[in-house]
DNA sequence: TTTTAATATTGCAATATTACGATAAATATA
DNA sequence: TATATTTATCGTAATATTGCAATATTAAAA
């Protein structure tokens, strides 16, 4: 095997997995924070700021936005990543609301 | 290759990576939303929740408890496996702040 | 002690991911 | 137009993941 079954589980269940999965790797995590640090969009340097090849960080890059955890503008050039709000917004609230849930009982281990 | 280059990165962004990778598969995710739903921790049942093997969900409950998101008891000769809110309090804060850090920018896409 | 029940481990096949060199594509600049 | 710059794609090797049948392990119950 080595396919997931997808089909088996709920479209939220697959979107949040998707997301997540996106995020499952530290150069990926570096890559959104990377984008949260700076100011301008301008991210054709992401590849000065991590250990990877340019190949590497561009399917990094896509895989991020594949998941629509970044969105990117052509801007001359030169593409402008950015990261989409909605996607984090998504997470936050994901994990916010199982913590409140988690609140209300009492674990037993 | 195949192998994360780990080494490269913080062991915050390592960290994180780690729990959003144990999070990127629709039956983990499932796994958790099980635990979060059932009052009891007793989940040896989750095997009747998800259409997949006995041995795949052992393989996937030792990658959720590897990754610090859930604990387990030996309860007589059943196991009690249970969500542990440190992890989950650690996403949430997490997207919290990347949340809030941009609100404060006007993104360019 | 034998049996039963619940989980874990092993071994394996299919597939996916990670990484990068080489190269292509697209656009700006000289 | 020719060249430089930026990013994407292709091809490939190494490794990881997914899934399950078979089997082992562990502890309760008979």
């Amino acid at each position: 095997m080595g396919a997931s079954k997808t089909d088996f589980f709920t479209d939220k269940q697959n979107g949040i997995a998707t997301l997540t999965k996106a995020l499952g790797h530290p150069a990926r995590i570096a890559i959104i924070e990377y984008l949260v640090k700076v100011d301008t969009c301008i991210c054709g340097d992401i590849v000065n700021e991590l250990p990877l090849a340019q190949p590497t960080i561009s399917q990094h890059l896509k895989e991020l936005k594949n998941a629509g955890l970044i969105k990117g503008n052509v801007e001359g050039n030169a593409i402008c990543y950015c990261i989409d709000e909605k996607a984090i917004s998504k997470l936050q609230d994901y994990f916010a609301n199982i913590s409140a849930k988690l609140q209300k009982k009492n674990m037993c281990c």
